[in-house]
DNA sequence: TCTGGGGTCCTAGGACCC
DNA sequence: TCTGGGGTCCTAGGACCC
């Protein structure tokens, strides 16, 4: 999806359209612009000159998105607010609404799925669709199909997006960025030279900053550098399994499969404070965030239906350094209390010398709740050995 | 000008078992 | 008296993605 939340939010606010907006701001400033709306009016009734803008912003926090006008700014995603006030101090700050951006995640999703079932989630603005056994799927390279699915979710929910076709989900992805917004693009295995090798290696998804700056520092700055290397080369310095999948890469190669169901590994609820706080100086405050956030991870648990055994917290220092303890319980739980415990038994076994900018509570190694595994009675270590003795002596 | 929240997967060492 | 090979689970950190 193009610019997502941005454009959910220019739904509801036309009157901001062609002006240089960001998401990012916190849910007290919206408080603040609703107040101005006219009586018997709407949200686009709102004046324009009521919405609070960058530079008179304060506080933290990061940008999510940024409107295509506040781009020509230099400004984007993960940007600091206070970094992006600079480059334009008159961008309107808008606070998230997830709940909303969820709602029409699921309305375009579905859009999708009814024109093309075999459908993969990569998260609330973006999937991979797998065109082969859609009727019209292979027409003009799949563009058919892509333009069709393109206006039926234009047509319902006033939103853009960018396809692109290939033969699998690598290349799809680089060509999905080549024409935005509301572009499709199809790449063809033949394209691999002209259109992908002169590429930065970090627009391959799965290169970071970090394994870019150790490219670059070898040499390698393109895709086609990386695929003039040989692939012993590469495993020589990235080891076997990332140099063998930055070899198959380089060349256009990928059979990953488009994946219609997962399960979800862990849930968790982190929060930035709005000023650092001290484990000492501030116990009761940290006492209640902390209760707090194993509340609503035990809330997310159970309205999803799933429970864990893996209990665990993050900390964030003021340095930015980043602690993280975990324990396994006995039992599968979904029990708010049973992981403030456990998460606070986690808790003593962290520095908290330092002051703190971030609490979080993490459950992990999820089952569904009510499965048999969830119900299983608790298997001491030794009798988890004796099975998997018993299977070996029953193997040979 | 300090840098969100929610995830996944990988690595690596150690405990423990046969 | 010092020693193999295979496996699982747990824990901590880190890279990466949307």
């Amino acid at each position: 999806m193009d610019a997502f939340y941005a454009s959910v939010e220019l739904l509801r606010y036309p009157q901001l359209k062609g002006l240089p907006a960001v998401i990012g701001g916190s849910r007290r400033r919206e408080d603040e612009a609703l107040r101005h709306v006219p009586a018997g009016g709407t949200l686009a009734d709102i004046p324009v000159e009521a919405f609070p803008l960058l530079k008179d912003y304060v506080g933290r926090g990061v940008i999510t998105t940024a409107t295509y006008p506040a781009r020509q700014f230099g400004i984007g995603s993960a940007m600091g607010l206070m970094k992006a006030a600079k480059l334009c101090p008159q961008a309107i700050v808008l606070p998230v609404d997830f709940d909303e951006y969820r709602r029409f995640s699921r309305m375009f999703k579905k859009i999708i799925t009814d024109a093309a079932p075999v459908m993969e989630d990569r998260g609330v603005d973006e999937v991979y669709i797998d065109f082969t056994e859609v009727p019209d799927g292979q027409l003009e390279g799949g563009r058919v199909l892509a333009r069709r699915i393109q206006r039926a979710i234009f047509e319902t929910t006033g939103l853009t997006c960018s396809i692109g076709v290939a033969p699998n989900k690598l290349l799809a992805k680089m060509a999905s960025e080549f024409d935005k917004p509301n572009g499709v693009s199809i790449v063809y295995e033949s394209d691999l030279q002209e259109r992908i090798w002169p590429l930065p290696c970090r627009k391959v998804n799965g290169i970071g900053p970090k394994a870019d700056e150790k490219l670059q520092r070898l040499g390698i700055r393109t895709i086609g550098e990386l695929a003039a290397r040989d692939r012993a080369w590469l495993i020589e310095n990235f080891g076997k399994s990332t140099g063998a999948w930055m070899h198959e890469m380089a060349w256009g190669r990928d059979d990953r499969p488009v994946v219609t169901e997962s399960e979800p590994v862990s849930m968790s609820r982190e929060t930035t404070f709005d000023r650092d706080l001290h484990a000492v100086r501030n116990r009761a405050e940290l006492g209640e965030i902390f209760t707090r956030l194993c509340e609503k991870v035990a809330e997310d648990l159970q309205r999803k239906g799933y429970v864990g055994k893996t209990i665990g917290i993050k900390l964030r220092y003021d340095d930015f350094k980043i602690a993280t303890r975990d324990q396994t319980i006995e039992q599968f739980t979904a029990d708010a209390k049973t992981i403030r415990q456990t998460a606070g038994r986690c808790l003593k076994r962290v520095p908290l010398d330092r002051p703190l900018r971030l609490l979080g509570v993490r459950v992990g190694a999820l089952v569904k709740a009510g499965s048999a595994e969830a119900r299983m009675a608790p298997a001491s270590r030794g009798a988890r050995a004796e099975a998997a003795g018993a299977m070996t002596a029953s193997l040979f």
